[in-house]
DNA sequence: TCTTGCGGTATACAGTGTAGACATGGCGAG
DNA sequence: CTCGCCATGTCTACACTGTATACCGCAAGA
């Protein structure tokens, strides 16, 4: 918090006026970040083959996990109340983010690409799958350069996809 | 360190006589930890199909995971100088928890059950999709009972060894 | 004009990990 | 037996956290 302060230029103290402690302030951090990766998610999805749009999310989601990792951590990993949780409000859609994937991999069992299944457990474990792989990146136990390491999870979406399908 | 020394009776600063600091307590904690896993998976594996011998794989690590969250993360997420790299360490067989699973998904290549494919490289990918399953349910993320979460779990790797089947 | 409240400050407190100086008790070498 | 050493422990102190509490100035309404 002192180093916050200082970084905008209050006193640590004054920052209680505008967050009512330091889970706030991370809390709104965390907000802002799931605003801008639903935004970029938006962006970048484009009409095409399902499997395509997925690989665009897949990047979406990489290029956010390893340009802000602690940012990342941050968003889906710290415990703080009122995270949205799977399945309950993933089902309602209430997440911006997740509701791309669902709706591509809707899409692609309704064309006869991907067998019948439940779109929502397919979306959450791809993000497991996400959230593990990047976690396992930015703590070190991943050896080998960036650009290698998205290929590998490219290689990873495309061995899940291939047992998603028809 | 103060409440650890309180918990074993002596004073916060005996503990820097056996450990270094902070992180090196951690980091014995995690090796012992590591011997735990490594222990267990080696006893709860016993020759059979592929499949089954993955799962009971994944069942050991998810017990691990759900008895001692704090450990888990600790031995897989925290970032700390030494640990295991993928794949350098793993192909040169350093990690004993990895060794099982590879071994099984090479027996159901060779038995012709799963196609040809890296064998480490999927190794190292169920664990990160195990990783990202617990951190999430641990983290809070998943509103389901345990043992639903298990099954869940379960489902998410069935669909993930379809995918590498012949 | 008085009041209210928003944003900011100063100080203080309990908690953290740990550096440094000092104590002590057991054990091997002489 | 005695000396000295070393492993193990204690005490105190320091710099660092997050934050509770009290106070202050100023702009906008009533």
């Amino acid at each position: 918090m002192r180093r916050v302060a200082k970084a905008v230029g209050i006193t640590p103290m004054a920052l209680y006026r505008h967050f009512a402690d330091r889970e706030g302030l991370l809390n709104v951090l965390s907000d802002a970040g799931f605003d801008e990766l639903a935004a970029r998610v938006a962006q970048a999805d484009r009409p095409g083959q399902p499997q395509e749009r997925l690989m665009r999310n897949l990047d979406v989601f990489l290029d956010f996990g390893l340009q802000k990792p602690r940012l990342f951590e941050l968003m889906f990993l710290k415990r703080r109340e009122g995270a949205r949780q799977f399945p309950g409000d993933f089902r309602a859609g209430r997440s911006p983010t997740a509701n791309y994937s669902a709706a591509a991999l809707l899409a692609g069992m309704e064309e006869g690409i991907f067998r019948r299944d439940d779109v929502w457990e397919i979306t959450f474990e791809t993000g497991a799958l996400l959230q593990g792989l990047v976690m396992l990146y930015v703590a070190g136990r991943v050896g080998m350069p960036e650009q290698e390491f998205r290929e590998l999870c490219h290689r990873a979406f495309g061995r899940y996809m291939h047992g998603i399908r028809q």
